[in-house]
RNA sequence: GGACCUGUGGUGCAGCUCGGAGUGCACGCCGGCCUGUCAAGCCGGAGGUCGCGGGUUCAAAUCCCGUCAGGUCCGCCA
C-alpha cells in the first residue's frame, strides 16, 4: 500500500488527516496553486503523487506555480468554516511553516488544471510536466495495477517470467519490421520483434513449460488511436494443453487485472464462433453491451419483386429511435455504407400505419410486398420510432457493413461498463487469398488447424478452421492466441497450403523447424495487449494517454525530435549511406529544427 | 498511398459563411492592493510573423492553390 515517507518528508501531501493534527511534519512537492492576501498571509497548495495540502505561509515568500519546494509545519484542524470538502485533506492545513524552495520553476507551458483540455501536441512536447497531471498520474498507477495483477496471475498458475531478445532476426511475412543494422558485419540486419511468438514457441521445445512476460513488442506499421509503433503485450505460452486452459489461464489474468482496478471481478466471458459473430454482429470483435443485432432477411424476400433485394443475402438491424434522424443524416449513411464497399443501403423508417398498427417510410417501400413489410417488422421486432437499415450483397459483405454501421450508431464509449469480455474461437485457418491467389494466414503460419479439417487442407483450405481465438473486451481486441502446430508433417502442410516452399520456409523458419525435430510438445498460448486493457479501465479511448512517452501518428517523439537523422560518422560505421531520395532526412536535406 | 477535421499572444476559445486597422473573452504571466482563501478578490500592464509559402484583390486571420504539423479513419497491423 502507501509507502512510509522518508528522506527530505515526513509525509505525503495527501495522506494527512485529522488524526494527524498536532504532528510537526514535513511534505515535498511542487506548487500546485497560491492565494495571497497581502503580505502576512498567503494559501499554498503542495501538490505530489498523493494529492494536495494546504499550508499556511508567511506572504513574503517568492513562491511561483511548480517550485518544487518542502514545507515543514504543524499540523492542525481547519479553524471553524473554512474545510474544503472537495480535498481528502481539506479538513486539516499545515501552519507554521518554514518553506525551503528546494528548486525555482519557469511558469509551466500549460495549465496543469484538469478542466482545461490542453493540444496533445503541447502535452507531448512537455510530457514530463504533463506526467504531474492526475489524469497521467492516475493512468500510469493503473497501468501498473494491471501489470502487477497480471504478473501475480501468472505466477499464482505456474508460469515463469523469461526474457527474449529485442535483436531478432528478419522473418519476412506478418507486419514489417523495425531493422537494426549489425556494426560487425556491414550489410546485415536484427529487426525489432513484431512479437517474441517464435521465441516463446522455442522455450516449449526447451522444456519451460509455462512462459510469461511482459513483452514490448514493435511494428513499423501505420500508427492509430489503439495502435503504436512499440506496445505491450502479456505474452504466454504453454505446454501439454488445449486452447480451452489456455483461455481459462488467459480469463484468469485479465479478469484479476480488471479486479484489482475496479474492485469487481468481470463476469465470465461469452464464447462465440468466429462464424457466429460475423453473422450477429458482423465483426470479428464484436461488442455485445448493447443489441441491433443482424438480422437474416433472405426468407422475408426469397421471392421478392424487389430488385435490390434479389441478392446471395440480405440483412439488416434495427436502430432504436432512429425514425428521428432527418435526410441529410441518413444519405450520409447511405454514403458511410457504399464507403465500405457496399452496393447500396436501404433505409426505412417505422411509422404509425392504418389502424394502430406500424408502416414503413421510405423512398423504396412501394416496392415491397405487404407480407415482406409485415415480416420484415417481425424479423427486426422493430417498435414504432425506429430505423431500419437493410443491406443486400454478398454475404460477408452485407454483414460486415452493417456491423460498421451498427458500431457507428450504438456503440457506447469503450470505457463504459459493464466490462463484457467475449471469446471468439474457431477462427479460419485461411482468410481470403492474395494478389497470386494464395490462401492467406487467419493468424500465423504456426496455428495448428481443427483436427477434423486437417483432411481438407489440400482440397478446401478456406473451410479449413484453426484452433484459434481472440479475446475481446467492449469491442476491443485484447488480443489473440492457437494452439500452434508442433509436427513437422503438419506444418509443411500448412506451408504448402500458404504457397510457402520447402526452400522458403528452410530460409525463413528454419531454426524453428530444425528445433521441431528434437522433441517439441504439443503447446499453444496467446497475448494481451496491456495499453489497451489499461485505456479501457482508464476511461481513456487512446492508448497514448496510458503510456507516459508515446509517439505521434506520424511515428515522431514531440519532446526528444526523434527519429532524427544521423552522424555522417555514425553511418559510415554502420555502412550505411541514405539514398538520395530518402526525403527530408537524408543528408543535406531540409529538416526543420 | 487516400479521405475528413484542426492550426489565431504561454494555454483554451471566439472572429472566417458575407474580405475592410490584430478586434474580443477566459485562464496564465508581470506590477500594485489585500490577514481565511481554496478556480481567492480588486486595480493596472505586457505579450501576436493569425502554422508556412504562393495566388486573387485597392485591401486577406477570412477567398483560392500548395505545403507542414496534429488528430480520427480507410489501406496496412501474419
Amino acid at each position: 500500500m502507501a509507502p512510509a515517507a522518508a528522506g527530505l518528508r515526513t509525509d505525503f501531501c495527501g495522506r494527512l488527516r485529522i488524526a494527524d493534527v498536532g504532528r510537526v511534519v514535513s511534505v515535498c512537492g511542487w506548487v500546485a496553486r497560491r492565494r495571497e492576501h497581502g503580505e502576512h498571509l498567503a494559501f499554498l497548495d503542495l501538490r505530489d503523487y498523493t494529492g494536495i495540502l494546504q499550508c499556511v505561509v508567511d506572504g513574503a515568500h517568492d513562491l511561483r506555480a511548480e517550485y518544487v519546494v518542502r514545507v515543514t509545519g504543524t499540523l492542525r484542524r481547519r479553524p471553524e468554516g473554512t474545510t474544503n470538502p472537495s480535498l481528502e485533506t481539506g479538513e486539516v492545513e499545515l501552519h507554521e511553516c518554514t518553506v525551503e524552495v528546494l528548486n525555482a520553476a519557469d511558469p509551466p507551458p500549460f495549465s496543469l488544471d484538469s478542466r482545461v483540455e490542453t493540444d496533445e501536441i503541447v502535452r507531448l512536447r512537455y510530457r514530463y510536466v504533463d506526467l504531474r497531471s492526475e489524469r497521467m498520474q492516475k493512468n500510469l498507477r493503473t497501468r501498473a495495477t494491471v501489470t502487477s495483477a497480471l504478473r501475480q496471475a501468472m505466477e499464482g498458475n505456474g508460469f515463469l517470467e523469461v526474457e527474449t531478445p529485442l535483436l531478432w532476426t528478419p522473418t519476412p511475412e506478418g507486419s514489417r519490421e523495425f531493422a537494426i543494422p549489425s556494426r560487425l558485419q556491414h550489410g546485415s540486419f536484427y529487426v525489432l520483434p513484431q512479437s517474441p511468438q517464435i521465441a516463446k514457441q522455442l522455450s516449449m521445445v526447451g522444456g519451460i513449460d509455462r512462459y510469461y512476460q511482459i513483452a514490448r513488442c514493435l511494428r513499423d506499421e501505420d500508427l492509430r488511436a489503439d495502435r503504436q509503433f512499440e506496445f505491450t503485450q502479456l505474452d504466454l505460452e504453454a505446454s501439454f494443453v488445449t486452447e480451452h486452459e489456455v483461455q481459462a489461464f488467459v480469463e484468469d489474468a485479465v479478469a484479476r487485472a480488471i479486479a484489482a482496478v475496479t474492485g469487481e471481478r468481470p463476469a465470465p466471458a461469452l464464447r462465440l464462433s468466429w462464424a457466429e459473430a460475423l453473422e450477429r454482429y458482423g465483426v470479428d470483435k464484436p461488442d455485445v453491451r448493447f443489441g441491433m443485432e443482424l438480422v437474416d432477411l433472405k426468407s422475408v424476400f426469397a421471392e421478392t419483386a424487389f430488385n435490390a433485394f434479389r441478392s446471395d443475402a440480405v440483412r439488416a438491424l434495427c436502430f432504436p429511435g432512429g425514425a428521428a434522424l432527418g435526410r441529410a443524416r441518413l444519405d450520409a449513411l447511405v454514403e458511410r455504407a457504399k464507403g465500405l464497399g457496399a452496393k447500396g443501403l436501404v433505409w426505412m423508417r417505422v411509422v404509425p400505419g392504418d389502424g394502430g398498427g406500424l408502416a414503413l417510410d421510405s423512398p423504396v417501400v412501394k416496392f415491397l410486398s405487404d407480407v415482406e413489410q409485415t415480416g420484415l417488422l417481425t424479423a427486426l421486432d422493430a417498435s414504432l420510432g425506429d430505423l431500419i437499415l437493410a443491406v443486400a450483397d454478398e454475404r460477408r459483405r452485407a454483414c460486415e457493413v452493417l456491423g460498421q454501421l451498427r458500431i457507428d450508431l450504438g456503440r457506447p464509449p469503450v470505457y463504459e461498463g459493464p466490462w463484457r469480455l467475449c471469446w471468439v474461437v474457431d477462427f479460419p485457418l485461411f482468410d481470403g487469398v492474395d494478389d497470386e491467389g494464395r490462401p492467406q494466414a487467419a493468424h500465423h503460419p504456426f496455428t495448428m488447424p481443427r483436427p477434423e479439417d486437417l483432411d481438407r487442407l489440400v482440397s478446401d483450405p478456406l473451410s479449413v478452421r484453426a484452433q484459434s481465438y481472440d479475446l475481446v473486451l467492449n469491442g476491443w481486441e485484447l488480443g489473440s492466441g492457437s494452439i500452434r502446430i508442433h509436427r513437422r508433417e503438419i506444418q509443411e502442410q500448412v506451408f504448402a497450403g500458404l504457397g510457402i516452399t520447402r526452400e522458403e520456409a528452410e530460409s525463413r523458419f528454419g531454426f524453428l523447424l530444425g528445433a521441431f525435430r528434437y522433441g517439441a510438445p504439443p503447446h499453444g498460448g496467446f497475448a494481451v495487449g496491456i495499453d489497451r486493457l489499461v485505456a479501457i479501465l482508464a476511461g481513456e479511448e487512446n492508448i497514448r494517454e496510458v503510456i507516459a512517452f508515446p509517439k505521434t501518428q506520424s511515428g515522431a517523439d514531440p519532446m526528444t525530435g526523434a527519429p532524427k537523422p544521423l552522424t555522417p560518422a555514425h553511418l559510415a560505421e554502420l555502412g550505411l549511406r541514405v539514398a538520395p531520395t530518402a526525403g527530408p532526412n537524408a543528408p543535406g536535406g531540409a529538416r526543420r529544427g
